[in-house]
DNA sequence: CCTTGTGAAATTATTCACAGCC
DNA sequence: GGCTGTGAATAATTTCACAAGG
């Protein structure tokens, strides 16, 4: 009831939240009006007990003997994520990963409109990548503030990486996702997100390699990462 | 001491062993011969306690009242995650992002070459990519058999997926990796994992809007996805 | 009937704290 | 003195199971 309480909601939720979003949208382009808790646990791959812990800390938005109204839940599950507002991102460092991005429909798609690209090469500086012109590092602290740069994004190679974020911390950017494969430290008011292919593939090939252990992964679908 | 009982890693455990392997390279790169928890778990950014529980799961490498040699806990991590082989990889779906991670240092690099590029695209079957030259996709079976491809890394358009992951299961891979933004499912022994940007935006978009419950993805530094 | 929302139980992960060893 | 390895304690998460609502 309470809804400007401190509503904790648990990380591992927090993380699932964009799956559901997700498979609602879907429903909703497929013309579905209205899903259990059960159908929409078997569609995401996950418990259906989990999906309706997870949704009840959003609040109480289903309706015992029918379930949840797909448009309305979907928009709940929006707004918690912040989605009815815009991101602006900085991608640093342009080279292939960062113009894979720049061009990647995640980005440009609702809500993470790309305000800079930025690189310290002389080459790349000046180019047109995705409808957006590379500007030099140096500008970072401008442009960040000029065009409310809320996230970072960093796919310069490893040694750059750390410098990098203290670059984007310095201008005012408050939540990183960082590509390369570094550990990075940021000061504590600062959101830090990694996703590292590498990572990735140690962790197959681990399970690859111990066949007799693989149980956690194995079980199929399984979501987000 | 049982070396071949059931010792369960836990599915954490394994996932941060890539992070202390990166950590304990740059250590031998940098001379560094020994190492405590404490020392490892300031670098990586986790609690030491952690460290050592961790590194327990290998076996009993440390030296009490020294710490741990460098070179045998990194040769005995890197043995763990079955590094010590080769994975080949084949890529399926070389748009922007196909290309960035084959070019990708993190691939090439030790243990996951890569064995074959796959798309459906006239004009992009037939392209030489980071040497190596893209082929159809309905090659794949054949592909995968003669070149023991072990991981697949799935880099299509969101509407392909289940259907290139039905492919690679069928062609003998047993273990995926999954960029596209869709839900997937595999069969019960078929390994798993996502890598999610549009996951990772949204999660950060949460924790942005909600700035008074952003404990724990803040204080400090944080590791891999 | 059906389904939600949620306490309670079970499981899993993290952290503490210290005995034992160097 | 310093440090590992690990049981025990704590915390977090998942799952169960069911009362209450439609």
């Amino acid at each position: 009831m309470g809804d400007r309480l401190v509503r904790r909601i648990p990380e591992p939720t927090v993380v699932r939240l964009p799956l559901y979003e997700r498979v609602l949208r879907d429903m909703r382009s497929s013309g579905t009006t209205t899903v259990s808790s059960a159908r929409l646990a078997e569609v995401a791959g996950v418990n259906a007990a989990k999906v309706r812990k997870d949704l009840s800390y959003l609040g109480s938005y289903g309706t015992p003997g029918t379930g949840y109204d797909v448009v309305f839940l979907l928009s709940q599950i929006a707004r918690e994520l912040g989605l009815d507002q815009e991101w602006p991102v900085a991608i640093v460092g342009i080279g292939s990963l960062g113009r894979a991005l720049a061009r990647s429909p995640g980005f440009t798609s609702r809500g993470f409109p790309i305000a800079a690209l930025l690189d310290t090469d002389r080459a790349t500086v000046g180019e047109e990548v995705a409808g957006c012109v590379v500007r030099h590092l140096d500008e970072l602290a401008e442009v960040a503030r000029e065009q409310r740069v809320a996230i970072g994004v960093v796919t310069t190679p490893a040694p750059s990486a750390q410098d990098v974020v203290d670059r984007l911390v310095a201008a005012g950017v408050s939540s990183i996702l960082n590509f390369a494969p570094a550990v990075i430290s940021v000061p504590e008011n600062v959101l830090l997100r990694h996703v590292d292919l590498s990572t990735e593939l140690h962790v197959l090939a681990f399970y690859q390699s111990h066949p007799e252990i693989a149980g956690p992964m194995l079980a199929g679908t399984r979501a987000s990462a």
